[in-house]
DNA sequence: GCAAAAGTGTTGTTTTTACACCCATGT
DNA sequence: ACATGGGTGTAAAAACAACACTTTTGC
């Protein structure tokens, strides 16, 4: 899962001399995905430190802002036409007055002026989604050298202010919750109530029961009850469902 | 209400020529006020242009974007302590691609070079309050030669994106209104229920029940029942109340 | 027939809504 | 006393929660 040094150096040479992205601009996108009933969210490692950030990037000038989301996202996961929600916008002067940047260069023996461009201030707007755990492939690349899946109750040390990005956009999910699982990809076409179930007490952290679930769900006339699974078990075959058109 | 114009000129060319702004973003406030039961919007229109815009304007290097959003509604508005929320980030290109601020120089005979920030892409972050109409004491600057109140669901030409960024804001607004009212210097120290009823009735457009608003703010648990208001009319004076501490 | 899991029914409680009534107040 | 508007009570309706029962499935 490492790719060389030198090609590392390349990438991240490439990056600093890119002049065409807003300046002062970021994003970062906050990626909770499920796996074995328990929520995670995506994170990669910089190379050579001991911390961990969101999946992030810069905007170029001629790209619009959520563009830029989905493009930074797809960069680091090969996902596409994934749905992106924006949920805030992190501005305070010291969310990068560190050397993270200054570091992982210096690591790398890659020399950059002090007035470049990366170590300016920045101001990130944060976009978040809920997706299929099991459909990212993710990579490393100049910046990262690891990624993986980690409990939102259990986080890593994070680089800037990420720590405080999650939690905010953990809270927007759980407050959207709706929306966000429709548009998912998190589960297949036609699913079971059960599975269903599963991912709102995932995301949600708390129990319900099965058949005010049901009922509940099934009063927001938003699902379309297909054929029964079987799926051989010694049990009568459950409904699958499907979200039904927007209307 | 109108300043001289060499006054004018002075201050525009004071903003143009300010170097410690960070590039490419801004912010814009969406201040909502209400008057006789209705809800207003306080706008600024831009000298010499049949276009009207919010209260926005730029950050400073060393300034949390929070700071900028309550500096320039202090500028706009002579109000300090205002409570001001984020509710969305506009970050589309076409957003600044036009001549807005390129015509309104250019009718003052200042000369800019083109490759100057102030016609770069700019991405605005929106900030929202709600607050007592008759507090807010408007007055022109360099950038715009007057200030008014418009019923949101009248309104003149607006620069830019600010259309959307408004109606986004009111949603938001709605959505939050709770927490919004108890903010505002909206209602006095002490008010009566049917004051507090009729401040809700105008954000959210609706109509409620005497009887079941009250019970339903007072199942909130957020008010302190005071002494009784005697206004010398002919029927049962209504309690006063004022907003708990938060516990 | 049996265990397992899904579907549906039922009952009690809480919340919401609509309506009614009574109370205080100044003229 | 009376009109006016405010407080409170209550009954119907709706929503929600907890529990029970029935149905289907493969062995």
């Amino acid at each position: 899962m490492n790719i060389d040094d030198s090609k590392i150096k390349q990438n991240l040479q490439e990056l600093i001399e890119t002049k065409d992205f807003v300046q002062h601009i970021s994003v970062d996108c906050a990626i909770f995905g499920f796996h074995e009933g328990i929520l995670k969210i995506l994170l990669l490692k910089y190379h050579d430190l001991d911390l961990w950030a969101l999946p992030g990037g810069f905007v170029f000038n001629d790209e619009d802002l959520r563009e830029a989301a989905s493009r930074v996202l797809h960069e680091r996961t090969h996902l596409s036409d994934i749905f992106l929600e924006q949920f805030h916008t992190f501005g305070r002067i010291s969310r990068t007055e560190n050397n993270v940047h200054r570091t992982l260069l210096k690591n790398k023996n890659i020399e950059v002026p002090d007035d470049h461009w990366i170590f300016q201030r920045f101001i990130t707007v944060g976009y978040c989604s809920l997706i299929d755990f099991t459909l990212v492939n993710t990579f490393p690349d100049a910046f990262n050298e690891s990624c993986a899946w980690f409990e939102v109750t259990n986080l890593p040390s994070m680089a800037f202010d990420h720590e405080r990005i999650i939690s905010t956009g953990l809270e927007y999910l759980r407050k959207n919750i709706d929306t966000q699982i429709v548009a998912s990809n998190l589960l297949p076409e036609k699913f079971t109530m059960k599975e269903l179930q599963t991912v709102y007490e995932t995301v949600l952290g708390e129990k319900f029961r099965r058949n005010n679930f049901q009922r509940k769900i099934l009063a927001l006339n938003s699902l379309e009850r297909l054929e029964k699974l079987f799926d051989g078990s010694a049990n009568k075959a459950p409904y699958l469902y499907k979200f039904a058109e927007k209307k």
